[in-house]
DNA sequence: ACGATTATTGCGTTCTT
DNA sequence: AAGAAAACAATAATCGT
């Protein structure tokens, strides 16, 4: 149960060298990503897991009783389940026992929420782990935007908002936090609310919980677009050359990013013979061939 | 595909209440 | 201080080459 091969002196080893170039890769909370050629490693990240910390004196038995606490359920993961037709033994019970079990059942079910509060924050988790699922991010990340949504709650910022767009703007914030290359249409995607309920109630979140979301750069979207487009290592690696100098000629000053980042890495494919076109690069950067077309006219014309 | 022109959107600032 | 509104820049749509 213990965590793999690192349990003894509880330091996890990343993974050494990229596959693509032999340099070493850095591995943040969410993504492994190569520290020259930007290749992903590892999308889906690695689960650190639980600390499972000793609590017996020589701190060489990781034994602890019951499952970790977990931020992504209402009470925490400390519920209490009542069986059917068998005793903790296996054995089965009479009948009469049976039913009084099931009415213990159905008072339980009806006592497991204390209030209205409660059971709208049981329903958000639940909203944060489906998306959170469904954009494959790790546990870490889903407990963290779970930690997230409560604390929206705590705050108040529910009322007036619904608890979908909250749910999903706890993903988005802390994908942000966390430096992930998701973007807002990512999450809306899969979220039970459109984009602009999503960006108001992340706007909330952000100006009235003041998340340590830095500011995000063309860079950063890069490996993401290269990867699911196959573009070749070396125009990857130019993009995100001709993305550096963009951010320092302040050509991405008060633009988009990823708009920047597309531009950058169809300039990359042009100086490679040109495999990528416009309309892709619209397609998963979420944005359109004009502006590209506007980005890529800037940074061909100061960085010649 | 590319450039240009036009329409739309988004957003920080400013003006009210 | 909170909200509405006018103003500006960026983005998207459309047409022509």
């Amino acid at each position: 149960m213990a965590s793999k091969d690192s349990a003894e002196d509880g330091s996890w080893i990343a993974e050494s060298a990229c596959p693509e170039c032999g340099d070493p890769v850095s591995t943040t909370t969410t993504e492994t990503v190569c520290t020259t050629c930007g290749l992903v490693v590892d999308e889906h990240p690695i689960d650190h897991g639980p600390e499972w910390r000793s609590f017996e004196d020589d701190n060489t038995n990781p034994k602890r009783t019951g499952a970790p606490l977990t931020p992504t359920r209402h009470d925490r993961g400390l519920s209490t389940e009542i069986g059917h037709k068998t005793d903790a033994k296996g054995n089965r019970l009479p009948g009469h026992k049976r039913r009084q079990l099931a009415r213990l059942r159905q008072a339980h079910s009806r006592g497991r929420f204390a209030s209205k509060r409660e059971r709208n924050l049981a329903h958000g988790l639940r909203e944060v782990r489906r998306i959170a699922s469904a954009l494959g991010l790790s546990e870490s990340i889903r407990d963290q935007a779970c930690d997230l949504f409560r604390r929206a709650q705590d705050a108040d910022l529910l009322p007036g908002r619904s608890i979908e767009s909250m749910a999903a703007a706890s993903v988005y914030g802390i994908c942000r936090c966390n430096g992930l290359s998701r973007m807002l249409e990512d999450v809306a995607a899969v979220a039970q609310c459109d984009r602009s309920k999503l960006k108001t109630a992340y706007n909330v979140l952000n100006t009235e919980l003041g998340l340590p979301a830095k500011p995000r750069s063309p860079s950063e979207f890069v490996p993401r677009f290269a990867s699911q487009l196959d573009v070749s290592n070396r125009v990857r690696q130019r993009a995100l050359e001709l993305a550096d100098r963009a951010e320092t000629h302040s050509i991405a000053n008060g633009v988009q990013p990823a708009g920047v980042a597309a531009a950058c890495l169809y300039a990359a494919a042009q100086e490679h013979g040109g495999s990528l076109t416009q309309g892709e690069l619209a397609d998963v950067a979420h944005t359109s061939t004009a502006t590209i077309r506007t980005h890529w006219n800037a940074i061909t014309h100061t960085c010649e």
